[in-house]
DNA sequence: AACTCTGCCAACCGCACTCTT
DNA sequence: AAAGAGTGCGGTTGGCAGAGT
């Protein structure tokens, strides 16, 4: 769980994220998304690598994560799937909207592993519910208060941005240690005042509220923030090149 | 109260894949 | 076609917290 934080020989620091650490993080992507996890950490002032920022977005400051305990029929679906698709976690994660790749595989590990090893021998209810009210406050102990982090993003980005008219509806749980907040899941609202062309820059607008895909990259936090929307909602992180996208705002 | 054991899970690591040049 | 860069994925580790003794 919480690693002592460390450096590595160039310099950057592992192990447990910050709370400062992930408002920058999140104020970044919020303001400029996540174009390019590599050049990232440098532009947002982070002594992290990218892959260690990537990973921190996309399991814990992504928006619409969803926390907490396994339902029993996201436990069904995930044994289900996992019987079918084995270990791949990613395609697994798909089906559970919300959960990441990463909470499923610890999961699995901590407690469906032996489930299914249990059904297999046949032994019903010879399980006991391994999320006691205990679990259930380990798994909350340290949840962020997203509200301060997005003023905070807000901050950044009117300070720092000439993006204009931005209107970013999000949501998010994040777990902290000792941040005395204890939100489940919370929802905040970002506006801004200020806009440039930044947000034009990866895309061919066609001025009929369209988008028209050139880079992955810089579509998946604006479907994520509720500026744009895919065809398909079901094809929410189904990006794809040459595609039309429509803008919300 | 003190110590040990165990479960949980955030985060790291290395490999594989995709894309670009 | 080859090489390099960037990204995604799955396995594994490390340490905290609670349970047990």
């Amino acid at each position: 769980m919480v690693r002592t934080p460390s450096c590595d020989k160039d310099g950057l620091k592992k192990g447990t994220w910050t709370p400062e650490e992930d408002h920058k993080l999140m104020a970044y992507v919020a303001t400029y998304g996540c174009w390019n996890w590599r050049q990232l950490p440098k532009h947002a002032g982070l002594s992290r690598c990218g892959k260690s920022c990537r990973l921190r977005w996309m399991n814990y400051l992504r928006p619409n994560i969803k926390r907490g305990n396994f339902s029993q029929e996201e436990d069904k679906l995930i044994l289900q799937l996992h019987h079918s698709l084995g270990n791949r976690w990613s395609a697994i994660a798909t089906h559970l909207p919300g959960r990441t790749d990463n909470e499923i595989k610890n999961h699995w590990h901590s407690s469906l592993k032996n489930r299914s090893a249990n059904t297999s021998k046949s032994k019903p209810n010879s399980f006991k519910n391994k999320f006691s009210s205990n679990d259930e406050k380990k798994r909350n102990k340290n949840v962020l208060d997203i509200d301060s982090v997005l003023d905070h993003a807000t901050a950044n980005i009117l300070e720092s941005t000439p993006i204009s008219s931005l209107s970013i509806t999000t949501s998010s749980n994040t777990n902290y240690k000792n941040s005395g907040v204890e939100d489940e899941a919370c929802s905040s609202q970002v506006t801004a005042e200020t806009i440039s062309d930044f947000w034009g820059e990866p895309f061919l607008e066609d001025f009929e509220g369209k988008i028209n895909c050139t880079n992955d990259n810089f579509l998946e936090p604006l479907f994520e923030l509720g500026i744009i929307c895919p065809p398909c909602p079901n094809d929410f992180y189904g990006i794809h090149k040459e595609q039309t996208y429509e803008i919300l705002w």
